[in-house]
DNA sequence: TTGTATGCGTTATCAG
DNA sequence: CTGATAACGCATACAA
């Protein structure tokens, strides 16, 4: 029943060849006979014979495994895009090995300890790792990838949503609607997407702020979900000067929002708010939202890391890259498309 | 720069002890002297050395790797369990491979890929894998545990949410709150949570069925998500005797519905309507929606799959065990508690 | 408590 | 094209 696993030195000896060509004959680049490869394969089907990964992997000195690093899955966009991190972790023949570093103190040492594993890469989009750390990976030859991390890394490759230039595309877009005073609105506690895209929303407002013609401020509500776009609705809406047009810097936020307004606000009042959020996630689209809002690509960026990992497996030692995704204005309506455009 | 990575071999000639030592100093079973294992430690420090886990797996025979075998992560509720089941494959010092087998013609030899890992464990989620491929792991040593995937199997451990009952408990809440015309909607492509929740919801009513007290229909729509649910509103809302009571086998299907059905009837046409889902995911409390539903609890059946897959790695050779967990109903306003409760 | 010796299953090197 | 042999880094049986 629970006999010993079947290895190659077993089809070895069934296919009548050494261990050596056995080994060979699973890689194809070997150059093997035909007839000799194929009675190894029919050799190996006959016992079940799987390679042993973990010998293979202490030969080689590299796993299959990719190392995904994240946190804050409660988050729909983070957990969507970990789904299409592993798809595309899977396409490229690799095995994605899952870390969530919330609520985690020793984040520092919780990476180290993926070292042991031998990984083929590891693609941290959470947690804000020191640059020691990437360095850790790197002299152990681990290809790093961050992803909306930060802006910049001497040692990391880099994948980011141009997080800037869509807060400015939110703005650009209340602009263009005739909206004139203006909020931004994004969680407490930073991060850096979000930080980022209430900077460009801002910056590119800058001009007008100071012709006077435009007003436009940030607030903080408590956390990056629904509950607190909720709960932050009364505080907006009780604005001296109701604002007529608000950028949150999540999809999840501006729905929260946007229930509350609802039993806050005539319909024609809401209306007249203009309501863009960020991600795109499936709760955007949904009839009781139909929400506007910047799409980040998830796919586009999954495929990106991907081949950014792939490249510096193949070069190794190439200048470290860094790649800002465009993100795109979804229209819906709670922000409709001004005829002009 | 790139040098070789520290082995215990390194460790032990800096600690001045042999290599079999400082295997020994990581081993919280084994006795050695506590300056011993010190000197090792600060050795090991020094030299920055992490266990080798391909080679520990060689030796051991079993890697820290738990296979989480997982589809359709669209549907949000499997992408949150998915979620509490890394959390807790974590809590228990063990590292989730993540296997995504969506779209896939081969899932069995996918699985039997698996084995090359020497996998602590493989929690299979998604995939209906054949009986035979539950048995080339248990073979292999490997524990296998089935989740809301079948009610017996003779190899592998379940646990799965009380879906029978689950539909009962929807059927029993619309009975008491004195609705009569009832369906249950699920997707077309049976799933096996799906197909026991309608089937559970239908026995329980049979009794009634057959005194002609109630009415009570099954509906299938096109697929588990909100899209399908929208869609399929037109045709109950426009069935010949309009139901007065819908349970929905998932709750993105229930709340599709609601969506359409909100801009095809009047509100108190809507509210005449009960309507129950099932998983309680997020979406189901957002105020726009407000489901009442039929709650899957998650962290606790990612907690009882551990402790399952922990229990089986204690004792291989005891029976197989299957698990029930209660569903737990959520009134909010699209069915209102009744007074009488 | 510690050291020595062995083997896990594979790939890579080197002859033939 | 194929076979013998040497690592890879660790845990364990056995000896001291």
């Amino acid at each position: 029943m629970n006999k010993r696993n079947a290895t190659s030195a077993d089809v070895a000896i069934l296919a009548g060849v050494s261990q050596s060509t056995v080994s060979r004959s699973f890689d194809p680049n070997s150059r093997i006979s035909e007839p000799t490869r194929q009675r190894v394969f029919v050799a190996a089907e006959q016992l079940g014979y799987q390679v042993n990964k973990a010998a293979q992997t202490m030969i080689k000195k590299r796993s299959d495994l990719v190392g995904l690093v994240t946190a804050g899955l409660e988050d729909p966009f983070r957990s969507e895009f970990l789904h299409k991190l592993i798809i595309e972790v899977q396409n490229c023949g690799l095995r994605p090995m899952v870390m969530d570093v919330s609520n985690r103190q020793t984040i520092d040492e919780d990476l180290q300890g993926l070292i042991q594993y031998q990984l083929s890469g590891v693609i941290i989009t959470s947690g804000t790792p020191s640059e020691s750390i990437g360095k850790a990976f790197i002299k152990h030859g681990t290809p790093v990838v961050l992803v909306n991390r930060t802006e910049h890394s001497d040692e990391a490759d880099i994948v980011n949503l141009d997080n800037e230039n869509a807060g400015a595309m939110a703005a650009e877009a209340f602009l263009k609607s005739g909206k004139t005073n203006l909020v931004v609105i994004r969680a407490k506690s930073p991060s850096f997407s979000s930080v980022m895209r209430a900077k460009g929303f801002l910056n590119h407002l800058s001009p007008y702020l100071d012709k006077g013609t435009v007003q436009a401020s940030e607030v903080f509500c408590e956390a990056g979900n629904y509950e607190s776009g909720y709960q932050i609705a009364t505080h907006i809406l009780a604005l001296k000067n109701r604002p007529d047009g608000v950028f949150f810097c999540m999809d999840h936020i501006a729905c929260g929002f946007l229930d509350a307004a609802k039993k806050q606000l005539s319909t024609s009042d809401l209306r007249s708010i203009g309501v863009i959020g960020c991600d795109d996630v499936a709760l955007a689209s949904y009839k009781s939202y139909d929400l506007t809002t910047l799409r980040q690509p998830s796919t586009t960026m999954a495929k990106a890391v991907m081949q950014t990992l792939l490249n510096r497996l193949k070069l190794p030692s190439s200048p470290p890259s860094k790649q800002a995704i465009a993100a795109k204005l979804i229209y819906r309506s709670t922000l409709t498309k001004p005829s002009s455009d």
